[in-house]
DNA sequence: TTGAAAGCGCTACCAG
DNA sequence: CTGGTAGCGCTTTCAA
């Protein structure tokens, strides 16, 4: 007997306490069909008999087993969420939006943090196979495979941040190219001319718009030359690393757009360390607006995720609800973001033109910082 | 029929393509059992009939039902969190790694989020309902009414990042009062002589350690006053506040300790927008070790907590696979944190003892920045 | 409005 | 090792 190891285990199986709709019948001498039309907003019961099974339930400590619920109506009233990137403040923002909402429409949040090297598509199958209601999916893209796999489950499927050109998987994404556009419009407002950009995952569609956005809205104003550095992740370090390379060169460029506000942390604190002033030397733009970019020791200009209206956005192309006008539900939906002046740009040039040209009402500069 | 207007809720109930046990069944002229067994590690099958069952299933995308194995193995494989500071950056920490943690013992996370005003009470019921396997609450309390519910339908529960004093509720800590002493500890061997403590929520057993831990070390070191600051909560807003406060009482303080590195950043600011250098006029310190307390532009000394070994322990006390020593099983566990100089501490007094007496090994002080 | 009965898809036990 | 047979606790027709 000592060589079977799972002994316990027919021991876990919670033995106890748990009471049934039998039992509220019972006790009630009505049918168990009864108590789960208790329990059925829509069900036809009549009040008095609802109120003798609801204040029956409350002594007994009786609750629908959702479980069983789930397996009959072939739903779980659970919203899956795929993120990998808890670390970066922009994603716990995100995180807790997309669960209050999820909260709103009455469902519960299955969290899904894929490991470093596993492939997201790797993890939909077990979601699929929880009868999840529907799946948002965070930074990370989706094959045409996983996509009719869903499809065939008919589990919705939405991407937050991210989509696939080509397919038609429903996703929601901030403005990323009117984004870039908005942050060379500000750049050059300021007289820049030597603008440089850092992008973080080199194929992320997120850094690629950025980047398109900023580059060709800097050639339409007449700016050619983009300094393009790679980040390679959207870190602080990688920020920081890119940031020095910048400094480091022989010509400096008179600003910078980092594609995160994370990786414009780690670039501001190299500049300082290379002896670099912010902004009067240099501008320092981000993207995102997490709630540390505007702390005075940051004060950092950025163009801000319309994470609410994102959030929202997703929630209801997943239409949980089955109300949707499905005819003009478009496979992908763009919010324009909104920049966000801070500290840490201001104008070039000894012509002050602009209201950013000096720190201005109290709001100091960081240009003492030498770290 | 116009008058109805859940017309199309049957229409949700996915209609479609679903591969059942029965259906791999009749394909390989197996009984439904066998599928069954095929799934199930533990389940005496041949390999050959195995690896059939696993061929066929795959070409017809089987993939068992876990809602019905559910609701006969009577639990989900699914952990429920209740967490509710999402937005204070060690929160998310501790959120991947608990994923990463109940990942790698084969379970899902079901995250839940009370709404600002909501009492993690109330959500109990609901968790229960979805009969997860156990529930890690964070930064909450419980009343010994949901202990007892709890324990009656079976479901381990544990406090993570705080504790019931009077009740046996399995709770994992950091060691607080070591911290706070750790933190006196180290300001006295700076040789400063007036301290203050700002807290956050008044009433958390974390803050109330803490200071007691700072305070009565600070005692025993010869220290007997200690100025102290209320927070409110635990935001970079609190902390910025308090120490405004702190630096325009008459006699100011010459280290302060926050009680959470989020707080400390606002008060690093907020030190020097008062005109404060940091740390050559006052030292400051955190607790946590958020990662960003690690930049240069905070340098901030803190007391880490032990994320990944309390987070190891709550999920342990879970006892999730029965295998428990179960005697030894501590009602509640605290585990000592590790103090991390960094450059917001330095000596007072101008005979240099320790190696934080000025800025060293490269390492720049924060000194110059204006705020 | 209510009760009886038939499952949802699976696991678990019992024979063989 | 495999097939039958009971359910898990609920929702949902179908009659009454």
């Amino acid at each position: 007997m000592a060589g079977r190891t799972d002994r316990r285990k027919p021991d876990r199986r919670k033995p106890s306490a748990h009471v049934t709709a039998e039992d509220v019948a019972r006790k009630l001498g009505l049918s168990q069909s009864t108590i789960s039309r208790a329990f059925t907003a829509s069900a036809s019961i009549s009040g008095t008999t609802r109120a003798r099974v609801m204040e029956a339930a409350r002594a007994l400590g009786y609750r629908p087993n959702v479980i069983a619920r789930s397996l009959m109506t072939r739903h779980t009233n659970i919203v899956a969420i795929v993120m990998a990137n808890l670390v970066d403040p922009f994603y716990p923002i995100v995180l807790d939006q997309l669960t209050q909402r999820i909260k709103a429409i009455g469902r519960q949040t299955l969290l899904f943090v894929p490991s470093p090297g596993q492939d997201v598509e790797d993890v939909l199958p077990m979601l699929l196979q929880y009868q999840v209601d529907g799946i948002v999916i965070t930074s990370a893209t989706l094959s045409s495979t996983m996509v009719r796999v869903c499809a065939a489950q008919r589990t919705p499927v939405v991407l937050l941040n991210r989509y696939v050109p080509g397919l038609k998987v429903p996703a929601v994404s901030c403005d990323n190219i009117a984004g870039g556009r908005q942050i060379a419009d500000h750049l050059v407002a300021l007289r820049h001319v030597r603008p440089a950009f850092v992008s973080g995952q080199p194929d992320a569609t997120t850094n690629l718009d950025c980047q398109r956005g900023f580059v060709t809205r800097l050639h339409e104003l007449g700016v050619a030359s983009c300094i393009q550095e790679q980040g390679g992740d959207y870190s602080y370090e990688a920020g920081f690393a890119a940031a020095r390379r910048l400094a480091r060169r022989k010509r400096r460029p008179d600003a910078i757009f980092f594609v995160s506000d994370v990786m414009a942390f780690g670039g501001l604190d190299a500049l300082r360390q290379e002896g670099m002033r912010v902004p009067e030397d240099i501008s320092v733009v981000g993207f995102d607006d997490v709630p540390s970019a505007g702390w005075p020791c940051f004060g950092l200009t950025t163009l801000r995720q319309p994470v609410p209206a994102m959030v929202h956005a997703a929630i209801a192309m997943l239409d949980l609800d089955g109300d949707a006008p499905a005819r003009r539900r478009p496979a992908t939906r763009l919010i324009m973001g909104e920049l966000v002046e801070r500290t840490s740009t201001m104008a070039r040039g000894r012509h002050p033109r602009t209201r950013r040209d000096q720190p201005v009402d109290g709001r100091p500069s960081l240009s003492g910082i030498r770290i």
